[in-house]
DNA sequence: GGCAGTCAAGTACGC
DNA sequence: GCGTACTTGACTGCC
């Protein structure tokens, strides 16, 4: 078990996810951002190490526009030193890294250019980890996607388009269960069909639930993985008080993350921790699961 | 320098 | 049909 946070870390002073207005795009500008950006990930890196919070999201926004027509710089050419360096050093601190392309990227959209648009994010996704050198336990998670008013059929197209895809994004992508349109069990199922790996978001599950309990959906979602996958991923948030179901709380409640450690019992996955306050919420999380048999540490 | 409006992209939902 | 939330930060222009 490792644990994370995504993207964003406020204890350093530098962001990796910097970007600027598509009206400001130009050459200079995305090898001044793109530049910035490596090199604080790299701090954010460092600083994950020195804490063993060994999982971290790797924001979209680490190349701006590099999926937009606009974008016609070889970036991977230009950035393919910083990459590898990068990567050499999350494997020789055996982290693990996943990315999370938002909610634009659709594959089941009935609109082909949709799709298209999206195939050229998953593929800038995929190219970002491939630069690093990292192995297939990287993943790029998205969700099912919009339910188009008939859920089976936007299924259907999903396990359609799903087998067109290229092996360089089939052996990297994940689906997650989501909080408003697809469950747990939605997702299995078209694991069922496609193979692909299911990532369980316990909030989501808790949002819009297909009925399993805890340890069943721990099971069922383990199994989806394959060993060259690596172990489950696990998205973990609880819901802040007083706010609509859904809301992501400020600051994790480690009474109820050590609740969640002791039912997950015997399972084994990495916890990405999707709560506000990012690092410090890993921090204690780390606190608390140190002392649990699975915790991975160097 | 601070503030508020706005940002590439899509879908669902409420009015 | 239109505006807004999603989830959120941070860019940008205006004062």
């Amino acid at each position: 078990m490792k644990i994370g946070y995504p993207c964003i870390n406020r204890s350093i002073g530098c962001t990796a996810n910097s970007t600027f207005r598509l009206a400001s795009y130009s050459e200079e500008r995305l090898i001044e951002t793109v530049s910035k950006n490596l090199c604080c990930l790299r701090k954010i890196l460092e600083y994950n190490a020195a804490h063993n919070l060994l999982f971290f999201r790797i924001s979209s926004a680490i190349v701006p526009f590099a999926s937009h027509p606009v974008c016609a710089f070889d970036w991977r050419t230009h950035f393919k030193e910083e990459f590898t360096a990068i990567g050499k050093f999350i494997k020789k601190h055996d982290m693990r890294i996943s990315m999370h392309p938002d909610q634009f990227t659709l594959i089941n959209s009935p609109d082909e250019e949709i799709f298209g648009r999206s195939v050229r994010e998953l593929d800038y996704h995929c190219d970002v980890l491939d630069l690093m050198g990292l192995d297939t336990s990287a993943k790029v998670q998205i969700h099912v996607g919009g339910g188009y008013g008939d859920k089976p059929s936007a299924m259907k197209r999903f396990i359609e388009r799903y087998a067109s895809l290229s092996t360089k994004i089939k052996r990297r992508l994940v689906v997650e269960n989501d909080d408003r349109i697809y469950t747990l069990a939605q997702s299995l199922a078209i694991h069922e069909k496609t193979g692909i790996p299911v990532l369980f978001d316990v909030f989501h599950h808790s949002v819009n639930c297909s009925g399993e309990k805890l340890h069943d959906a721990l099971r069922k979602a383990s199994a989806t993985w394959r060993k060259p996958d690596g172990i489950l991923m696990v998205d973990y948030s609880i819901q802040k008080s007083g706010e609509r179901a859904g809301v992501h709380a400020e600051s994790i409640d480690i009474k109820q993350f050590t609740k969640f450690l002791r039912e997950s019992r015997p399972f084994d996955f990495d916890v990405m921790l999707e709560i506000k306050d990012k690092e410090l919420s890993a921090l204690k999380a780390h606190a608390a699961a140190s002392r649990d048999g699975r915790y991975y540490t160097v």
